[in-house]
DNA sequence: CCGGGCGCTGTGAACTGGCTGAGAACCTGT
DNA sequence: ACAGGTTCTCAGCCAGTTCACAGCGCCCGG
């Protein structure tokens, strides 16, 4: 389960980060408003951990500007301030809930475990590419409709390829996004994409030699 | 993918830009603060990696100056200290991202990613002349729409080449540029020019005797 | 019309990036 | 502790790529 925590004070920021990974949550950081937005944009999260006051932008900037984008993702904005209407208003931007700061990790936690169950009743809608489906409500790949039993790691990296479409991944940024840990041989990533295309035919994902990796020719594209 | 970094410890220096050519970026060095800002200036970067303690001239300096004179270069601070006073400085003073060392080189790579895929405005447009089109994003050529096969080198050159309409560039600036290793005989470059005409036709790419190549004669150009 | 370069290209040797099979290490549930 | 499945490293192979070389043709000045 991947989190964005956006929030400048480095410090507070890595804190986080920690007490999240030990309950078993993945971690990143942005430490600007734009950043934030910018990782927040392409879909790779399960919820956001939004400060208010942020260089760039503020946390009301980037939840309205989200969900002007349509972008549905979980927001959990922190704040220092305590007004009400402070509250009021990053409510009506769009975040799913508001934290006043100081607060305690595991109230935090209840509060992020909340938002994510409320917004898991909510379907997402199933990812696709020529036959291939994956469905991340269900958890679940089917190739021309017939299902497709995918390790876990697999899953993770075609779930990758189905939102970035339309553009080449490189190998190390599919290290950095599908593994968490960076200090991994690039080869790992040329295996599994050999998992892969054995699972779903040598089409689907496509070799840009020296460059990464893009999913398969348009000529399969409508379908 | 060109990059400058900016660091007075060589040896740390000098790692960065091991690591990062191993992954696919070429790396300039400068090791004071006013060789940086030279360097920086005559955008030839995608990006600038800037540690904040430099002799001549501090980080900041460097980017203050930088963003004085409207020179809109990503630039990545670097930096011993780890108050949050000074990641606000570095990033009050127009950096786009501030990492406090030590920081693990994925960290590092990931926000440079960040930074630059943010600066490239989330989406490349594609670069065309003519019939020639090229797509970064996708890593993909097309010559009236059709699909051309290009192998990396090949497609550096034609992008280079893109990059720079409307200007005679010499051998020896390609050699400089897109071939990283400059002890190369500059026939390699003619045997290159070769291929993209081969493949793309041979009015694209005019010689300009004694003086290098340009793209085709403006015969084509508005097509 | 001739000669000196400059630039072009065919050939082939060396290299490299990416793919794969094999198997070690690691979980996880029983 | 064990079995089954999963993850990841390693080493070798292959096709595709890169590049040097050498010879040729063509432009241009005399």
């Amino acid at each position: 389960m991947r989190l964005l925590v956006v929030e400048d004070e480095v410090r507070l920021a890595h804190a986080l980060r920690r007490g999240l990974m030990a309950d078993g949550f993945s971690v990143d950081i942005a430490l600007t408003g734009p950043s934030g937005l910018q990782a927040a944009r392409d879909g790779a999260y399960e919820a956001v951990l939004l400060d208010v006051m942020l260089p760039g932008l503020s946390g009301y900037d980037v939840v309205r500007t989200l969900r002007a984008e349509d972008n549905p993702v979980p927001v959990l904005m922190l704040s220092a301030k305590d007004g009400v209407h402070d509250q009021a208003d990053g409510l009506d931007c769009g975040a799913d809930d508001y934290l006043v700061k100081p607060v305690s990790y595991v109230v935090l936690l209840a509060h992020l475990r909340a938002v994510l169950r409320r917004h898991h009743d909510t379907r997402p809608p199933a990812l696709s590419w020529g036959d291939v489906r994956l469905d991340p409500a269900v958890h679940e790949v089917t190739l021309a409709g017939a299902p497709v039993a995918m390790t876990p790691r697999e899953y993770a990296l075609l779930e990758f390829f189905l939102r970035h479409p339309d553009r080449v991944v490189t190998k190390v940024e599919l290290l950095d996004r599908v593994w968490d840990l960076g200090d991994r041989d690039t080869n790992t990533v040329e295996v599994y994409v050999g998992y892969l295309r054995r699972k779903l035919g040598p089409d689907v994902i496509e070799t840009v030699r020296g460059a990464g990796y893009r999913l398969g020719g348009s000529a399969i594209v409508g379908t």
